[in-house]
DNA sequence: TCCCATCCTG
DNA sequence: CAGGATGGGA
């Protein structure tokens, strides 16, 4: 049965690796999210200071940036449909933070069209995506009142403006034209906009695996550039929002000041849509909720013309700025995670990169909602069938940093499109958000946007293996704590760490260095203080954070420096395992055990570790007979010539490996061991012995010999934590 | 039969 | 570093 159990899941894990798939317990998805929200959260609060800050400016200047808003009537019309549509994105995505995530995505889109079908379309185009609002704004156009025409007028230069500033920006990036698959630069110029396209989730397609997957390295710079480059592009779109916005409500500023209150507080979603909602007669329902609005404009308030119009500008922008961030810093981050060291800067894929910038803008609702579309590719988008594999379902994350294979989308992305799950992106990670963007959603705890440390492939939680352990990845704390006490380090960088003092490296380093091969002192296992090894037996549920070692073994141990028994190994613990073989070649899986107190030791997991400590002794091997040959055909006389020291070109391969980031100081036993081992390697192959069946054995059986006691700090399972590097 | 170590391979 | 094959020992 084992056996069987052992098969199939190596099996399992070959194919998943096979398919590129993360190793990671997929739950850990959901704890991605909730760092997404965290992000996002702060993105929030972030940007309000932003929006209150441009407001106060633009209020205050009296000088009006429009440079490059070059009124025509022709404009007028296409920028104030944008008006009204990114208006009514934000009505969508308002109610869809609102709704609840029951709703089946192909019914809540169909309603909206049914909503549509009644309106006639201003463009004329009757593949375009009408809404309420967008009907709103019709009807308003339509209107014979002269107050009506003064609102209609007023609302078409702020269109013309948005216009301009939408297409500036649009040609910010270096033109790729020939690559923009949505057609951009012909749809600018086409008065047809391009409808919603309510896409069927397509929750995890492996299509997006690119098969040309980019060197994340060189991304990485990239993104970063990306990054600050959209914020600019933002913050431009921003102050000419805002700049138009003054323009307008030139003669209202007082009117307003209860805008500019709202402004000193956190903007906060949720309660956005709350104030518009109390300003509609009703809340379910946007098209009363809107025909309401139109009454107010209808009676000439311009109060409230300019109260919507400071709504749309302060919503488009909390719409828009904090997914682009979030999406930014996701990327950025995520690639500098996984590439932390990377050095090479290239911009080799840079073309690649600004036209994914280009297109992702084509996917931009507020850019390219009102972009014509051809009647044709609108037919086909016009089909409520599922997309095709590679189009992947829009949201807020994925607009601005197409995968590859999201560059051939075609149709323009709705703003609002409801966001309940983030697909795999290159990046390869999954969000789940299973009910939607809710506003109660974004205050959640934010979780460190990668894990530090994640799971090596053998140790994939198998939720139906270990249902504790499954369980216990539902919630955010219950990622494998060390990841989270790695990052919570940083946040609390003086947080004490281990009193008990022999227990720090530190200590144990500086003992060594001044008496190097005096180890007895600290031998490990036996010594009683270090009885908090977890019992065999113990079943514990895989998160107990309190039900650790006692507070005799680590007197200061807290939930901050604090681990929890988590079945992952992970790379932490192989960077420990790397260290420890400095001191033990053939560790038992008792001493193993012993030795990573955090391990809840499966079968699995114990036949991985071993598995690690004999890829060190093959690597260990293999250096010493390469020297040891090399030495042989140096002619060196005899093996006591050989010795391997901190300056010989072995023990640097050695470090390298066990001991990249050089945060250990190599105990002086396993330059002992080294010299011994490769001794005997020397005296093997000089005697020719090396052609015997298994010459090799009779070593190893002396160096099995040589294994020393850990240090007693390897027993803290955050011994690494306390490593200087 | 199980566990472990080694070897080979990717 | 991991997976698989193989072999040996208990």
């Amino acid at each position: 049965m084992s056996k069987v159990e052992d098969a199939s899941s190596r099996q399992v894990k070959r194919h998943r690796a096979d398919q590129g798939l993360p190793r990671g317990n997929p739950h850990t998805k959901v704890n991605s999210f909730a760092s997404i929200n965290g992000v996002f959260q702060e993105n929030v609060e972030h940007n309000s200071e932003v929006l209150r800050n441009l407001l106060n400016l633009n209020r205050s200047s009296p000088a009006k940036s429009v440079g490059l808003c070059s009124d025509t009537e022709s404009q007028d019309s296409f920028a104030q449909d944008r008006v009204a549509e990114d208006r009514s994105s934000l009505l969508y995505s308002e109610e869809d933070i609102a709704e609840s995530a029951d709703i089946e995505p192909s019914g809540y889109w169909q309603d909206r069209k049914l909503e549509c079908a009644k309106v006639p379309s201003e463009s004329g185009d009757s593949t375009a995506m009408p809404t309420a609002e967008t009907a709103m704004w019709e009807e308003c156009n339509g209107s014979t009142s002269p107050i009506q025409e003064t609102i209609t007028d007023s609302l078409k230069a702020k269109r013309a403006r948005v216009e301009n500033i939408i297409t500036s920006m649009r040609h910010s990036p270096p033109a790729v034209g020939a690559q923009d698959p949505v057609g951009l630069e012909d749809s600018l110029r086409k008065p047809k906009r391009k409808q919603y396209q309510p896409q069927p989730q397509r929750w995890d397609s492996g299509d997006e695996d690119s098969p040309s997957k980019p060197s994340r390295k060189q991304e990485k710079t990239k993104l970063k550039g990306i990054l600050s480059h959209l914020q600019t592009q933002l913050d431009t779109l921003q102050e000419k929002y805002l700049n138009m916005y003054d323009i307008e409500d030139d003669g209202n500023l007082s009117d307003n000041s209860d805008d500019m209150d709202d402004l000193n507080e956190p903007i906060d979603t949720g309660s956005a849509i709350q104030k518009y909602e109390v300003n509609g007669v009703s809340g379910n329902s946007s098209p009363v909720r809107h025909r309401n609005d139109r009454k107010r404009r209808a009676d000439g308030s311009s109060v409230l013309i300019d109260r919507t119009t400071s709504y749309i500008v302060r919503q488009t922008l909390k719409e828009e700025l904090p997914p682009l961030l979030l999406n930014a810093v996701d990327s950025v981050m995520n690639k500098l995670t996984k590439s932390g060291s990377s050095k090479n800067a290239s911009n080799n894929n840079s073309t690649h990169t600004k036209s994914e910038i280009n297109s992702n803008q084509a996917r931009n609702p507020v850019l390219a909602q009102n972009a014509a579309s051809p009647p044709a590719p609108a037919a086909q988008e016009c089909k409520p069938t599922p997309p095709p594999p590679t189009l992947i379902h829009p949201s807020f994350f994925m607009r601005h940093f197409p995968t590859p294979l999201e560059q051939q989308q075609t149709e323009a992305m709705s703003l609002v499109v409801p966001s309940r799950k983030r697909v795999r992106s290159n990046d390869h990670r999954h969000f789940h958000a299973s009910g939607g963007f809710h506003p109660g959603d974004f205050p959640m705890k934010p979780e460190p946007l990668l894990p530090v440390s994640l799971p090596t492939s053998v140790a994939i939680p198998n939720p139906s293996l270990h249902p504790t352990l499954a369980a216990s990845f539902m919630t955010p704390n219950m990622t494998d704590p060390r990841d989270h006490f790695e990052s919570l380090r940083y946040m609390y960088p003086g947080s004490p760490l281990i009193a008990n003092s022999h227990l720090s490296p530190l200590n144990y380093l500086s003992d060594h260095r001044s008496s190097p091969g005096d180890l007895s002192h600290i031998s490990s296992g036996e010594s009683p203080a270090y009885s908090m090894v977890k019992p065999e037996g113990r079943d514990t549920s895989p998160l107990h954070m309190h039900d650790r070692p006692s507070s005799a073994d680590l007197s200061d141990y807290s939930p901050v420096n604090g681990t929890s028994i988590t079945c992952t190994l992970t790379p932490t613990h192989l960077r420990k395992a790397k260290l420890m073989f400095f001191f033990t070649r053939y560790p038992s899986s008792a001493l193993l055990r012993q030795h990573f107190p955090d391990v809840k030791f499966n079968r699995h997991n114990t036949s991985q570790i071993i598995k690690w400590f004999s890829n060190f002794r093959e690597f260990y091997y293999i250096q010493m007979e390469k020297f040891a040959r090399q030495s042989v055909s140096d002619n060196v006389e005899t093996a006591e010539d050989l010795k391997v020291t901190r300056d010989s070109e072995l023990y640097r391969s050695l470090n390298l490996h066990y001991n990249k980031s050089n945060e250990f100081t190599v105990p002086e036993g396993f330059l002992h061991v080294s010299t011994t081992t490769l001794r005997e390697f020397f005296t093997a192959i000089k005697s020719v012995k090396d052609n015997e069946p298994s010459w090799k054995k009779t070593i190893y059986k002396v160096i099995s010999k040589l294994d020393e006691p850990l240090p007693p700090f390897f027993k803290n399972p955050n011994c690494l934590d306390l490593l200087p590097f």
